[in-house]
DNA sequence: ATTTGCAACGAAAACGTTTTAGAAATAAAT
DNA sequence: ATTTATTTCTAAAACGTTTTCGTTGCAAAT
């Protein structure tokens, strides 16, 4: 725990008071030089730079920070890292961010909601910029989403969102894809059509229940709520699990529309072993494409959704709310959204 | 930018000094308290700590830098950021690194050793505790590695790893996998066995070569150079062609051992196509254990790699430095070798 | 009564920037 | 010769912490 006052070991290789002293220079002039400032000699200002470069001088951001208030740092709040379509955004959203001088952090709910709140905190602690937020299925409180706001801080929100936190927001349609799969099942001869859908509160679940709903009942279709049903993980398991249940109960189908691939491959897989064929017997449509969704036997039918570009979006949408604050000219929320693309192989052929 | 010299708009809400001033304490007393500090009244203590809570005060961790010289953030560089084995990774660290208080930056190099200099100079201006890196496969200069070490930041490579640089390193036994992989399908019955592989100057790539090779000399089979293929970007489309090119030349083959999923796919796709069996006429193993792959048809016999334990491990051995340095104990690097398993599927038997 | 020890607190410097306000030197205008 | 303007530079404060070194007051020991 001793140390000289005075301590050289643990100070900055380099920094403004060295490079002033090197050149017989201030401190301010040294900076001013360095960002630009319209009074100091172009002789002075080429020397310093110079120097700057020559000895790989990089500013000290968490100083800078403590006058200018910009950490040029983001941060992304996913329930899961490793999922094609977060990885996507994130992707979309590191990518942009970075092209702007922007650094990423990037972090997973895991589709609790105390966890996102106490990662807000930690985003909010460290000074972010901005906030990107894909909310958990069980997300019920808002107060922490209120909070980042309050905190002077840009909140973006992607595709699982909260209907009423006010802020620029990027999402899917999700309800009229949902309705283009159905409608595609239905004009391909299924009459009976089951859906695997999500949790009862995610908005992006219910939109696509609603879609799906909405295209029986256009096409003079019955809708039937035994045919509905919510699942938990979404996982191929329970997809799996789902479609036995029906063939045991011998509740005729020929027709289904999954919330995500990963479901609609576990149906499929159940649908093979109990001898039926897909899709002669029975068709089915996904929601994700996922790699490797169109190698399978049969491919999958599925909804591309466009991660990569919704994360690009997401960041522009960023950096026109801090623009706008920097300039004081006036800012409203934009709602983007996205159109997927339904992509038809061989399972609902 | 006429502003007033004390403007208490920019400045942050609380601060220890305003939490001071509303307690009639001084500055440090409060960072004590906050601390743990022992020469703190435990009265006074608990009246400060609570008026933090209450008021959800957070300390500034850009000002807390500039003592303490730690950030709490670290840097991880991958090739790829949408990839099932990178995403895996990231998971791993993301993970281990929130639960010690530390936040993770993420960026990608696309496979381009200039980007890759660039973004780690990125990641040291931003004062990151540690860089963990997966180098791109051209990777040939190492300087900025290097650097890494004498800015006195942690570095820890994984999976793409540079023989030279020393650092903590967390690897798989490729050449093992490789020669497991291959042996399988030698015993498996097969005589000659093409090698997609990939880039020439990648370790990871040579060394599940040499593995290859090793084990068909070590069974008494001809190694022949024209049964490997370099592919570039090992896509699905490189792999259908390279088989496609085999069968239009005629040279017989009865086995493909591929570096990666995708190509192995690709490869099957090519087969089918061309009226051959797999796994009768001819037998397949990928590598990575892609989601999916195991609802292939025929399903993918391949290497399964522990991304996300290698993520946490990498964040260990990270932690092992940062923590030797403080205590100032003695610290050499360490070489974790994870191990694969090879997961026997329908294409190989 | 004097010294010693301890508990509890505070002053102040330091970290590396940015930025305002003004100083110094020079040139131009009167 | 004096004033005014312009160019170029610097001093110094501020941002919000952490941490060292003192100081103060009081109890215990001598």
């Amino acid at each position: 725990m001793l140390k000289t006052i005075n301590n050289t070991n643990n100070m900055s290789k380099y920094s403004l008071k060295y490079l002033s002293q090197k050149l017989n220079v201030s401190v301010s002039t040294v900076s001013k030089a360095l960002n630009g400032y319209s009074d100091i000699n172009s002789k002075t200002k080429e020397r310093i730079i110079k120097l700057a470069k020559d000895l790989n001088f990089i500013p000290n951001s968490q100083a800078s920070f403590l006058r200018t208030r910009k950490t040029k740092l983001i941060g992304i709040i996913v329930p899961f890292i490793s999922h094609p379509f977060f990885s996507n955004i994130i992707n979309g959203i590191v990518t942009s961010a970075e092209k702007k001088g922007y650094l990423t952090i990037v972090l997973k709910s895991k589709d609790s909601c105390d966890r996102e709140k106490i990662l807000v905190e930690k985003l909010l602690s460290q000074n972010v910029d901005g906030i990107f937020i894909s909310l958990t299925q069980e997300t019920n409180r808002l107060d922490y989403l209120e909070n980042i706001k309050n905190e002077g801080v840009v909140l973006v929100q992607i595709d699982k969102i909260s209907k009423i936190v006010k802020s620029s927001k990027v999402v899917i349609n999700d309800q009229e894809s949902a309705y283009i799969a159905t409608k595609h099942l239905i004009k391909n001869g299924c009459k009976k059509i089951l859906h695997y859908r999500g949790s009862l509160i995610s908005q992006v679940s219910i939109d696509r229940f609603l879609g799906y709903k909405k295209a029986l009942e256009d096409h003079d279709i019955n809708y039937d709520p035994k045919l509905v049903v919510v699942l938990d993980k979404m996982t191929d398991k329970e997809g799996f699990e789902a479609t036995s249940n029906f063939i045991s109960k011998k509740i005729e189908f020929d027709g289904i529309f999954a919330i995500s691939d990963y479901t609609a491959v576990g149906a499929i897989e159940c649908l093979k072993k109990n001898n039926f064929n897909v899709p002669n017997d029975v068709k089915v449509v996904g929601f994700n494409n996922w790699p490797f969704s169109d190698k399978l036997s049969p491919s999958l039918s599925t909804l591309d959704q466009p991660g990569e570009l919704m994360g690009n979006m997401s960041f522009k949408l960023f950096l026109k709310e801090i623009r706008s604050r920097k300039n004081k000219t006036n800012f409203s929320f934009e709602k983007k959204i996205f159109k997927t693309k339904l992509v038809i192989r061989e399972s609902s052929l």
